[in-house]
DNA sequence: TAGTTCGTTCAATCGCAACTGAACGATCTG
DNA sequence: CAGATCGTTCAGTTGCGATTGAACGAACTA
């Protein structure tokens, strides 16, 4: 129940469903595979909700789907790796957002040097949001680099 | 205007106020200190919405307030430095529930062997469990290494 | 075929954080 | 002192994502 709850809390900070992290704590310490109906129970929330927090994990690659022969329920169990699911994670969620702002920040930088052409800004005003767009700049090219070493190291 | 929807995306992305991240964005490319009027009304927020936002922003070292001589309005201004704010803003918000996990791991493992000894496991649920703690165990203890190393390289 | 037992979908509800208007206290001005 | 101009606080509202019950379709069973 205390892994249930960090990993529910632990998913909320990171702007994930509450539901979907207990989900993946009951299993992450189930020494087998558990149906839908055992985590709705034991978690004791919807079915619905159950199956669309599975679903959810499924997707993100956190949960593997298990048919037991004999069963016609579907049984779920976690995957254990969190290195590999933190990588493809950031892989699939963080990276496009990075890239993304790397055009609006690009974009942001050409539209400072039209107005400075057109003379919509005077020398001061140019300098200085010259000055902090350039920092964010740096700021960037400094995560793009180190981004690729953390998640090799983890 | 692209500035303040990128920095307010990002913060509503972080588990902060959206306001909040518009505030800045707002404050981060102004040329000069803004008063909580004008940030509510070039944000199209109410004025206590301006008011708390700029209070939070304070309190996390993001913003600085300026007083103008001859002037009754508190000005507000952006701090620059980023890489110094991720510091602080991991100092004192990631860094606790970083300690905190890694009691309530400790704990985990302590009730694990307690149940061991009290016959209430299998051996193989106990060795299960036990390998995945450790796996817990062992990602933390890399995150440990590392964050510092981020810490000074930003 | 009729009746179960599954998982999924969807409209309705709920909870919670953010936002707002209005009231307030503090500080200045004439 | 009265009046104006600030920033802050707070009860009430809003907006949005998570959750739910009920309905549904598919796959099995007798």
């Amino acid at each position: 129940m205390e892994m249930i709850e960090s990993t529910g809390r632990l998913c909320q900070l990171l702007g994930m469903p509450r539901s979907a992290g207990q989900i993946y704590g009951l299993l992450y310490l189930s020494p087998r595979p558990l149906s839908l109906d055992e985590i709705a129970d034991y978690l004791a929330i919807s079915k619905a909700s159950a199956s669309t927090g599975t679903r959810q994990l499924v997707s993100w690659h956190a949960l593997r789907e298990v048919w037991i022969p004999g069963e016609r329920r579907d049984y779920y169990e976690a995957v254990g790796d969190l290195s590999e699911l933190a990588r493809s994670a950031y892989r699939s969620f963080f990276q496009p957002k990075f890239n993304n702002s790397k055009g609006r920040l690009s974009h942001l930088q050409e539209q400072l040097e039209e107005d400075r052409k057109a003379g919509a800004v005077d020398k001061q005003e140019y300098a200085f949001c010259r000055e902090r767009l350039d920092q964010l700049a740096s700021l960037e090219s400094k995560m793009r680099k180190i981004l690729p070493l953390l998640e090799k190291f983890l």
